[in-house]
DNA sequence: ATGAAAGCGCTAACAC
DNA sequence: GTGTTAGCGCTTTCAT
């Protein structure tokens, strides 16, 4: 009679960390309830509790979230998915969305699509693998396969940034209004020339929004809307770009209307580097506020984009939904603020 | 005879996804044969390949990592701990980084500490419940929790930033020489009285590090080496109180060392919104080199920290290691350079 | 090159 | 309030 083949029922690697049935046998009680104190505290007697926050001290153990993620199908990721991360203005929604995260014990996966759709497609699907808890993703715009997706995807879903129609909920603003609003400014301000420049806004189509209201407001007025773009990443050196080319084919133009407040501040910084006027020899508007525009000489005429907010709303309204609530609105329009400074 | 109880076989939620069972049983496989198609594809005959993926597409198979992580202990996540998200060094090191691993099909896990040595020991703590394949983490100095849980890990670790003694490997520069390189460099200028500025140089202790090699080169020289401390997160706003300060109570300052580049360009705009001459009235010296100092007029005299570089070795030493090579070094220092300026 | 069996470490469901 | 049992969906090991 040969035995049946033992099978080592140790672990088969080197994996010598303790596992919750080590902590159970440790505190002389099951693994359910060692689950137990680490899930739901309050639905364990204090004093089996103690023995068993006492034996997981003691024996040092480390809790397997991916063992508790498959057993449960839940497996508190929420990817994020972004266009970049060299735009400041994301980083700082990033901040918002885990400042509030992190107190739920939610952990972000960041995914940066470099303003390609199809890199969201890869990214979705990645994502998906784990199981996520909920999903934040970048602008209402998807490729059709994207879209597929995310209306069966049967979680929480956030679309940021935008106003409009959403798969599941959004929190935004309308780059139309920020867009028609500053070329209502600008004319209001007695500037009739005025060129719109941006950069990378065949994939950045909030800016191409905004552009558009720009342009509906300019056409108005009958005025004539000239747009003026680029495709490097924005930065100081595009706006000083932008600044010489406004002069040199449009030299009638009064005014710029920038996509972002980076190539402002590079339009103003050249201004000041080369002694031009600003805004007596050309006014300069911007969009987002960021802190250096405010500490410009002088300072930049912009808008200010509730990223932060976005972040936190964008994190409350998920985690409303993950505790079996209903948000008040699944689309969320924070709104904007024309902030005028002494540039246009 | 009762029948024993029959147990749906079925998922116990509505997860009706596809699994690796059901591909196999469509392409007339088993499980294992998908499996390897998915992680070892060169294993696999071409035609069962084919019928595989075939089976994946048509049933919109979607890979269960959680569950591929529990099974091979393995997670793909790489956790990085960062001090702060506001302080664009680490969004470069962060993209460094995420360039290097997404090829390789790592996932990053971002945390952030707010330069909270205890918050570092609950991220670890966290992160390690994730099985991650390594780790990286800011700086060399960590609690003596953090520090036993570290030494004891087994998987690739990385500390970043600084060049010293490192658990298991490091990629960084040294911030005391650079400190010195720069003070050194305004003794050889001619200044004569330089203050120090800092701010939450208790939590920071790189800038601390810095200061010390500044302090180091001014006594050399038999100089005092006044330090400037706040407590508040670097913001322009604080470069021009820093700047009253100095002029308040070190009226025969000629020259301010900041620690950051940001409170250096706050002074600078500062002054030029006031009227002070720099480096005339007094000079003003940075760190790290952000495109916004050298778009300054005056150009800002600072030292360039080589942070991408630090994101993209960090990785590649883990790829390195992980793919069973052994790294060139255990502790690289990338070094640093002096950008002379205009403004000291 | 492919498959069968046995878990990985945890939690859901249901009993007591 | 606590325990028992049966998986979650995949990969490992070992066999063919």
């Amino acid at each position: 009679m040969s035995e049946p083949p033992r099978h080592e029922k140790r672990r088969r690697k080197g994996l010598d960390s303790p596992t919750l049935t080590d902590v159970a046998r440790e505190a002389g009680v099951s693994s359910i309830t060692v689950s137990r104190v680490l899930n739901s505290p309050d639905s364990v007697r204090e004093s089996t509790r103690h023995k068993v926050e006492a034996a997981i001290e003691h024996i040092g153990y480390v809790r397997n979230m991916v063992a508790g993620s498959l057993a449960s199908a839940r497996s508190r990721f929420i990817p994020v998915i972004v266009p970049s991360l060299s735009n400041v203005v994301f980083i700082e929604v990033i901040q918002g969305l885990q400042a509030t995260f992190e107190q739920h014990d939610y952990q972000i996966l960041l995914g940066n699509t470099d303003y390609s759709m199809k890199r969201e497609e890869e990214l979705i699907q990645t994502f998906l693998g784990w199981s996520p808890t909920a999903l934040i993703t970048t602008g209402l715009r998807h490729q059709p396969g994207v879209r597929a997706v995310l209306e069966r995807y049967s979680h929480p879903l956030v679309e940021i940034m935008e106003v409009g129609e959403a798969i599941d909920m959004s929190v935004g603003m309308s780059h139309y209004h920020a867009g028609h609003c500053m070329a209502d400014y600008l004319v209001s301000r007695g500037y009739r020339h005025i060129v719109y420049a941006g950069t990378q806004m065949d994939g950045n189509y909030r800016a191409q929004q905004r552009y558009e209201g720009h342009r509906d407001r300019l056409q108005e007025q009958g005025m004539a809307a000239p747009l003026l773009e680029w495709h490097d990443p924005s930065q100081f050196e595009l706006g000083a770009t932008a600044l010489e080319e406004v002069r040199k084919h449009h030299p009638r133009a009064d005014a710029i209307h920038f996509a972002d407040d980076v190539m402002a501040c590079g339009a103003i910084l050249h201004a000041n580097r080369h002694g031009l006027r600003i805004p007596e020899d050309i006014a300069i508007a911007g969009f987002t506020c960021l802190p250096l525009g405010q500490s410009l000489t002088p300072r930049l005429t912009t808008i200010h984009s509730p990223r932060e907010a976005i972040g936190r709303l964008a994190a409350t309204q998920i985690i409303t939904r993950l505790n079996g609530g209903q948000p008040d609105s699944s689309a969320i329009d924070l709104g904007f603020e024309l902030v005028p400074g002494d540039s246009a």
